[in-house]
RNA sequence: GGGAUCUUAACUCAGUUGGUUUAGAGUGUCACGUCGACAACGUGGAAGUCGUGGGUUCGAGUCCCACAGAUCCCACCA
């Protein structure tokens, strides 16, 4: 059979993925098996595959496949996230571009939109998944506003209600006049912003004079109530207790003193303007002055702005100050750069404004989520980020529920004309309860609260609510996979989600959501900005993954992401994911290719092959079960990787395949040859959780199978015994073989000329090549290896850890370059005896050190000695 | 402004409670090589004052202090 020379992955992954989704083997019902549970963070329903969703649900899928192959009941519980703002915006995107205005549909017509847009782009996103190999359990995809999620959030939102954790209050809100809703302080971005600062004058009201006053915001003049000083402000305090005019709307307020203002900054005067800014909003509260709202929700001025009414905020701004230009009110403008909030999704600039939002108090129900984190009940991993979240729940802030959008979930509560309400499931639930505080109403009468919850609202009940854990708490599914396991995501989303998942863990099931949080890097650009659609700088993941096969692309972005560490992306990672299943695929071609004699006696050297890398397996085996108990993804990767390539492909099949005679390969005896396929199949098992197509691939190439017997749900190896000497004794050998090559680069002897390798017998207890010496002879083309007694003439010497061998000359050698040689090799191991020697010398050193310490330093400089003498005595035989 | 984390080879990172030399790996780079699994390959080499400056210690990449730079979080002055 011929086999191609390179490995072609896009067939062979829809040939997988498509078999194993036949075979149900993604599929988990509850058993007697220990579970292994993850929920993927649901990816925004109308998202498409980033980069940074490769890179996380590449991790889940490594886990959740190892989990699989240890004997775990594996379940990875996949689903979408309604994502009220972003998708929201989609909408009416696409509405506009239909010439439809969000504001002619009704709530009912617009949602009809929303979910034909869910319905028909929802599922891009898990399929893209399907490409990467997500093992997911399809079956038990949620979304986080299917029917019963719906109900949840809602029940929850109830629940909180009544337990008094949840209120309503007239606060001030980061106000996005695009988006026409409230964010969360999260959503904002600060960015640094130039304005103009006017310096405008306000005349007192009676006698000459006037005050200046310093503002980046001139439009917000028609709701200033007051002007505040600093009580021990010198300059003003003639003025304590004296109106001035507002000039605009020519309205006469007092100047109030106040500890906020800052003397420093301008003339030291701030116009107050409780409705459009937060400080001044609290020297309002504390000065019991009224509220002037000047804005309507879409930041143009209001009727209560008397001027300018109907004008942008920016239009006005500009309005005003040419206004006050052409009164004479304007002492002088400065250029003034400062941080001004931008919303995270439209990017306007947010607008504080007044509004009713409802909020949760945080500070109780967040203790248990702060205490399990900080006592280790749930690990941060890499756990750096323990200080972050400790510092965020320690100063945590109510967090505000509403959102004034119609994609999410409606909040429940029900108003009567005079504003009253009731918070419940069914109107007529509400008519019940208004009856019973004697307020007699009908169903018509009232109106349900027309904002929505903030999209975390629903998506931190996510581990319980996809298991069906708060209509049913005592089903099957919520005991067997409650608390899940580990959690993947990123870090940017640790308060967002990660934290208040905690928070509903311990409100509604007493227990953690999950036991470890493996907070993966952020994926970047080239310039270190963060990959992002909206920036475009993000490569198509399936380009990628056409280019370099799913294997290739899993295997590049976990070599370079080590837990908590960014990702600064580039293709060659990919590169060199595809060059090592390329490998991994040319190593079954050679194996492949053999004939096998099944009458041939095992040589001698092969035996010692397989000796070797059955303990060298076992012993990289406990390394890479060990790396991966401590969520070391990328080094249980590496480590694999060089198992492979360095010591299956590079050592073991260089030292046991067959000769290559008159243009055909001896055959190989049945004994070694099944022993290289057993080798091989562990391998892959080893590797798969990495790279599941080329994988299975191989494994069914590689021999036959039984229906069933396939590698994802394989047993991963059992760990094994290793004999540390006879690794060691190896390890020898490959410095040793290393040295010879050297050798015949250095003098250009080429690997075909056999050579003459005399070693001194070594001391007893030191390591020595064992019985590896065919092995030797073999990769490093030796005719003749003797152990002699005393150092030969006419020989090259040179030092492998303190095995001292010799080459005889060959026909060209120069001596002057051999003594070069050896002499650079003296200075070294002399230097190092001398910082031996310094600390063995050292009475500090003596009677401080421990013991084990001075003993290995003892060793060091016995062996350095013996070493110097060596290379001594071979440089006086030149 | 307050806080956290980080800074090791050209790049991406290891380096466990201070104690194996004169600090490692993968990639890249350089030299040689087409030797019949694989040039998406093989063999070999070069490459780092461990951000800077102090300190503790017999001994510091590792602990402490200061400074510089990077990233993130929190707060925010009109």
């Amino acid at each position: 059979m011929e086999i191609a020379k390179t490995y072609s992955p896009s067939a062979t992954e829809n040939k997988w993925y498509k078999y194993w989704m036949e075979k149900g083997y993604f599929r988990s019902v509850p058993d007697d098996r220990e579970p292994y549970t993850i929920v993927i963070p649901p990816p925004n329903v109308t998202g498409v595959l980033h980069m940074g969703h490769m890179l996380n649900n590449t991790i889940q899928d490594v886990m959740i496949r190892r989990a699989r192959l240890l004997g775990k009941n594996a379940c990875w519980v996949p689903g979408t996230d309604h994502a009220s703002i972003a998708t929201e915006a989609k909408v009416v995107h696409m509405l506009r571009e239909m010439g439809i205005k969000k504001s002619d549909l009704s709530r009912e017509e617009f949602l009809k939109y929303a979910w034909q847009w869910k319905e028909k782009y929802g599922g891009i996103i898990l399929e893209q998944l399907k490409k990467l190999g997500a093992s997911c359990d399809w079956e038990r995809t949620s979304f986080t506003m299917d029917d019963g999620y719906y109900r949840d959030v809602v029940n929850v939102f109830i629940d909180l209600y009544n337990k008094g954790f949840i209120y309503r209050g007239k606060r001030m809100v980061n106000w996005d006049p695009a988006a026409k809703t409230a964010l969360s302080d999260e959503e904002v971005l600060f960015k640094e912003t130039r304005s103009k600062l006017v310096y405008v004058k306000y005349i007192y009201e009676e006698g000459n004079g006037y005050l200046t006053v310093a503002t980046v915001r001139p439009e917000t003049i028609m709701g200033d109530v007051a002007v505040a000083v600093h009580p021990d402000d010198d300059r003003y305090k003639h003025l304590h207790g004296k109106n001035v005019i507002v000039p605009l709307v020519n309205r006469a307020v007092p100047v109030i003193t106040d500890e906020a203002i800052d003397m420093e900054f301008g003339t030291g005067c701030l116009k107050v303007t409780p409705a459009h800014d937060i400080v001044d909003y609290e020297i309002g509260l504390r000065h019991n002055l009224p509220v002037i709202d000047t804005l309507n929700e879409d930041g143009t001025i209001s009727k209560e702005g008397q001027v300018f009414v109907g004008l942008d905020r920016f239009v006005a701004r500009k309005m005003a100050i040419k206004q006050l230009e052409e009164e004479g009110l304007i002492e002088k403008s400065e250029d003034y750069t400062h941080q001004v909030g931008h919303s995270e999704r439209t990017n306007a600039v947010i607008e504080p404004r007044l509004s009713m939002q409802w909020y949760l108090k945080m500070k109780d129900i967040s203790k248990p989520a702060l205490d399990a984190v900080v006592n280790g009940e749930v690990n941060l991993i890499p756990s750096k980020f323990v200080n972050t979240y400790k510092h965020w729940m320690e100063n945590v802030r109510d967090w505000c529920l509403s959102r004034q959008l119609w994609w999410g979930h409606r909040i429940p509560a029900w108003y009567n004309a005079d504003g009253e309400f009731e918070v419940c499931a069914t109107v007529d639930e509400a008519v019940v309860k208004f009856k019973s505080r004697n307020i007699n109403v009908t169903a018509a009468e009232l109106k349900q609260e027309e904002d929505v919850m903030d999209t975390w609202a629903s998506s931190w009940l996510w581990p319980i609510s996809v298991f069906d854990g708060f209509a049913n708490p005592d089903n099957a599914d919520i005991k067997y996979y409650y608390p899940t396991n580990d959690l993947v995501t990123a870090p940017e989303i640790l308060f967002f989600w990660v934290a208040r998942m905690i928070i509903a863990g311990y409100e509604y099931k007493g227990e953690k959501p999950f036991t470890n949080v493996y907070l993966t890097g952020i994926v970047r650009d080239k310039q270190g900005r963060k990959m992002s659609k909206s920036l475009g700088n993000s490569p198509d993941p399936l380009d990628l993954i056409e280019k370099y096969g799913a294997d290739g692309v899993r295997m590049g972005m976990l070599l370079c992401s080590p837990a908590g560490n960014d990702l600064p992306f580039d293709e060659s990672f990919c590169e060199q994911g595809r060059n090592f299943s390329n490998k991994i695929w040319n190593s079954f071609r050679l194996i492949q290719g053999w004939k096998v004699d099944y009458e041939a006696e095992q040589p001698e050297t092969r035996k010692k092959a397989i000796t070797w890398l059955e303990n060298r397996i076992a012993e990289q085996l406990a390394v890479i079960n060990d790396h991966f108990s401590k969520y070391r993804i990328s080094d249980a990767l590496m480590a694999s990787y060089k198992l492979v390539w360095d010591d299956y492909c590079a050592w073991y099949l260089e030292a046991i395949k067959p000769e290559f005679i008159n243009g055909e390969s001896l055959p190989i005896d049945a004994a070694t040859y099944n022993a290289s396929c057993a080798f091989f199949e562990q391998l892959l098992t080893i590797l798969h959780p990495f790279m599941p197509f080329i994988t299975e691939e191989l494994w069914h190439a590689v021999k036959e199978r039984k229906e069933g017997d396939d590698i994802i749900i394989t047993s991963w190896p059992k760990t094994d015994k290793y004999d540390k000497d006879l690794l060691a004794q190896f390890e020898l050998c490959k410095s040793l073989i290393s040295e010879i090559r050297n050798y015949r680069q250095q003098k250009n002897i080429s690997p075909k000329q056999p050579l003459q390798l005399y070693i001194m017998e070594p001391a007893k207890n030191t390591v020595h090549p064992g019985d590896f010496n065919s092995i030797i002879k073999r990769l490093a083309n030796i005719s003749v290896l003797q152990y002699i007694l005393e150092p030969p003439a006419n020989c090259s010497a040179f030092l492998v850890d303190s095995l001292e061998c010799f080459i005889p000359y060959g026909d060209t050698v120069d001596k002057d370059a051999e003594r070069e040689r050896l002499q650079k090799e003296l200075e070294y191991a002399e230097g190092f005896l001398k910082s031996v020697m310094n600390k063995l010398g050292n009475e500090k050193f003596i009677s401080n050190a421990k013991p084990e310490i001075i003993a290995s330093e003892t060793k060091k400089r016995i062996d350095a000695e013996s070493k110097i003498d060596a290379i001594k005595s071979a440089l006086s035989s030149l």
